[in-house]
DNA sequence: TTGAAAGCGCTAACAT
DNA sequence: ATGTTAGCGCTTTCAA
């Protein structure tokens, strides 16, 4: 491997200068400079960022740590930090923890050791974790979930909010009794879509029943397991909200799988989108989340906390949207 | 940042003694082994990778490097490389592309600059790219796609085969005038479903037209355009086949927007699953992939080639299958 | 078994 | 404008 020593040699110049030039400084004669970057191409020299990062003390990579690779939400907004990362500097190393406590905090462990510019994460659960990354005062941002306790830059959505539309949207189209299937209880996005179910009950006099909730895993098996055991339930609902999109999913099948008509005889919502829900039939009702600029902003309160590590840490809340399709809405 | 030194201070040994306990080699005295393990622990010491990659010229970390995060191709790919990746001792940091060769160039080089122990790649197409990884001797796998005039460990699947399967069925199933969409002829997998496609026809003596080819882009909406435009054709076709699930995608919505029954008047299939294919109405015939084998096999590959960089390349190429379902079927 | 010391490749004082 | 040199944190040879 040829290091800035063999392009320096070659080009009869110091290392120092070498660096200079490699690094754009201005004070460098044009000429010698030119001698440098010919000498650099004829040993087809490669900067080695290892060192780099080690004598400097920082790195230009962001880890984006998130729960499940398979949950589209989070493809898009990968898309949105990258954006945001690229014109800043920065290259985004995308590691995915599989809602797996453990596996989570082994990628916290190597962005650690590796001394990561930056952490995106959207937590599986666990606030030790997290504090490893606060207490070595990496920046970090958390995204989609929220931790007790730790004063983080934060960005969610309105998941009450979002799920009491929901919720009210299919009391208002004829359903009487609508059940929930909520994630982890640890999990924040989970307790809040839950909240915002049972105030939508509330607010029209209803009193939630816990024999019409679940909690599942956030995943497509969880939700239809769940859907199953609701259905058998002696008073049976005759809708569900369901709070994130793979278990809406998995809810749909197993209605299929009944042969419990949707949305006739029975009503659905989810939160998130899936992609092409316009291609399943009957096409599904959904709270919709501006996923890209989670992805924006996160990655922009993320360049603000690196430049300036001391600014109070902040929680931008984005809006939802009810997407009403077909499987809510009752024929009259 | 604490580091060795005073880790060493704190429990009274030497900086070496410290190394030692850190990587585990036997030769510590348990006692002080101990008194080492404690220091670490009060001083909250978190050993810099950085450093020590310098030092011993390597890392622990892959970059797989894939051309668009949103296909559903890849997460299930991702799963395969990760499992063996983390029994062998590496993290994976995953990079999208976009299929945009000149992200991918980027990519590319912090690879290169870091030092990445190895990189699993899906080309946009670029042998210059790849070209720069094999000459600093990083250890590379090619997944998916295939490079002319590289010789690289690769992992594919028998697209020509699975193409034609695809192709068949639908001229058995009736249907006169199949098309094809397919994808950018510098990525390999367009090009072989592309032959796949046109063996099946001339293998029933059918010259293949054409006008009835389009090349898209891999993306949803270059689908719908390329349907979109065989439509129009003066003698439209009855049948298309779609060389991956994003432009399958496509093509179907523009079929329903247009109105055309699927899969009475035209029949469709396409290359590689999409995740709730079964939820899709009409469900879709695809041509399905061994997903995670294919990054499985790929990361078994990497791990060889590491532990012995001169091995000679080879390919593996695995099978696809013919997943029949609603959008192929005309009713007889 | 343990320690002293060199050096991985780079950058940035500091000196010229 | 350019060069000399120390040192980032770690591992490992060599010596004790």
């Amino acid at each position: 491997m040829t290091t800035i020593y063999d392009v320096a040699r070659h080009a009869q110049v110091s290392p120092a200068t070498v660096s200079r030039v490699l690094n754009g400084r201005a004070s460098v004669d044009p000429v010698m400079a030119e001698r440098v970057q010919q000498a650099m191409r004829e040993l087809s020299y490669r900067p080695n960022a290892v060192a780099r990062n080690l004598r400097l003390n920082q790195t230009s990579l962001w880890a984006v740590i998130i729960s499940d690779i398979g949950n589209p939400f989070f493809t898009s907004m990968v898309r949105g930090v990258e954006d945001v990362a690229q014109k800043a500097g920065f290259s985004v190393a995308l590691c995915n923890s599989d809602e797996d406590p453990e596996k989570e905090s082994r990628y916290v462990a190597a962005a650690l050791a590796q001394r990561m510019a930056g952490v995106i994460i959207s937590t599986s659960g666990r606030a030790s974790v997290i504090n490893k990354l606060v207490e070595a005062e990496i920046p970090v941002v958390a995204i989609d979930r929220q931790l007790r306790g730790v004063n983080l830059d934060t960005v969610l959505v309105d998941n009450t909010h979002g799920a009491e539309m929901a919720t009210a949207h299919l009391l208002d189209g004829g359903y009487r009794r609508v059940a929930c299937i909520t994630g982890p209880r640890r999990i924040s996005t989970a307790a809040e879509r839950l909240r915002g179910y049972q105030q939508a009950l509330r607010s029209r006099g209803i009193r939630p029943a816990d024999r019409l909730i679940r909690f599942a895993d956030f995943r497509e098996e969880g939700g239809y397991q769940a859907m199953a055991s609701l259905l058998d339930e002696t008073e049976p609902p005759d809708a569900v909200f369901a709070t994130n999109n793979l278990m809406t999913v998995g809810a749909m099948e197993c209605l299929v799988d009944r042969g419990v008509e949707v949305p006739a005889r029975f009503g659905v919502v989810g939160f998130d989108d899936i992609p092409w829900a316009h291609l399943v039939k009957p096409s599904l009702t959904t709270v919709s989340q501006p996923t890209y600029d989670v992805g924006r902003t996160a990655a922009l309160l993320l360049t603000e906390r690196i430049t300036n590590p001391t600014k109070t840490p902040s929680t931008v809340t984005l809006r939802t949207g009810l997407q009403v399709r077909e499987s809510s809405s009752r024929p009259s």
